[in-house]
DNA sequence: TGTACATCAGTGAACGCGCGTTCACTGATGTAC
DNA sequence: TGTACATCAGTGAACGCGCGTTCACTGATGTAC
């Protein structure tokens, strides 16, 4: 096994990996197969191995994103502590989960805006774990605990998504008005999406 | 004056108007001075007289599509019925606003992803009229009628605008998971709005 | 009122660049007998 | 166990493309005297 062996082994792992680091860096808009190619020190044609086009490695990298967003959400829930009752505890999950949403867009912009940029491909496989998921089964605990009626079930999760996507958008673009200045934004809104499922 | 004078005359409001177009039909994502300056029938260094570089037009075309969305906005609040006590009024005209802000989304996709793309350069001049403005505006008027409690007055803005950004953006990204479908999510998510602020 | 001249707003050719993708190829690997 | 051969995973050169930007220029306009 020389310092350049002709075959690489695990081009299509590498090439991922290099193309999520151009868009924590550059962002998505600025993937590139020849970029990413020459990083890993391999002609650009070899790519074409793994990916049929630029189309589908985007697509990919957007699936890598959501996937890591999904994964902070599951961990964040993972930290609420067992204590208190059942439904307390189905809402203090539920506030983690929209806390770690916020927190992943603002900590990684540019993941954030590459796990929902608009691909004209789509991933072959469904997201795994998934943040939708993760949040829908938030709501559902919370239905089963009491602490969202049931007739407000089927609309939480669009309410809910809607709270958090749009701050974390707001927050990663700074497209907040020059004398406007609201601390603990992220505290503010869950609130407020509290309330509004309540 | 003839077909083709030496001088266009308003070469800078030209080369804006064909690059509303391009964002209406591809996105910001693919301005290209050339490209606008060919369908003016000009050449692409006379763009140079009005646009020290793309990324002004870019910021520019941005800003353009602020203020129609702000006007947008205004066109709804003034639709809203005069009568009725003044607090239900000013709840209405809100709602509209909100409701105004999703369906310019929806309608105007393109337009609304180049108003809040994050640009480089920084527009010389303020929005006019400003989205945000009206925004604030009718959220006092909401706070001044007591339909906002005065407690909630100062983060009312981020939770409104975060419900209707966040589900603008859902709505025109269509990332709604396969098995979602949730009728009136406009109404469902001003609802929900509506009372995160009571 | 006429004219010299500065200024403005265009032209058109060229620059260097990096991109996605294709193609004929070659080195390495694994499998059938 | 050895060997022919299909298959796989790379190479490297080339394609055509459109882009942003610059430069020396020229045609039109307006202003001072």
């Amino acid at each position: 096994m020389s310092e350049k062996p002709y075959h690489h082994g695990s081009l299509e792992h590498a090439l991922t990996e290099a193309a999520v680091a151009v868009v924590e860096e550059a962002g998505i808009g600025a993937l590139s197969l020849r970029d990413i190619a020459r990083t890993i020190g391999v002609s650009p044609s070899a790519a074409y191995r793994h990916f049929p086009s630029r189309d589908h490695l985007v697509a990919h990298v957007s699936q890598v994103a959501r996937e890591d967003l999904a994964r902070a959400l599951i961990l964040a829930r993972e930290g609420v502590p067992t204590k208190g009752s059942r439904m307390r505890r189905s809402v203090r999950q539920f506030e983690a989960i929209g806390r770690a949403y916020v927190t992943f867009a603002i900590d990684h912009p540019t993941q954030f805006e590459a796990a929902f940029f608009a691909c004209d491909v789509r991933p072959d496989r469904d997201d795994d774990p998934s943040a939708w998921a993760v949040l829908a089964d938030a709501i559902d605990l919370m239905a089963q605990t009491g602490a969202v009626p049931k007739a407000r079930r089927k609309d939480a999760p669009i309410i809910a998504w809607s709270g958090v996507h749009g701050l974390a958008k707001i927050l990663t673009a700074s497209i907040r008005p020059a004398g406007y200045t609201a601390d603990d934004e992220i505290d503010v809104v869950i609130a407020g999406i509290s309330r509004a499922l309540a």
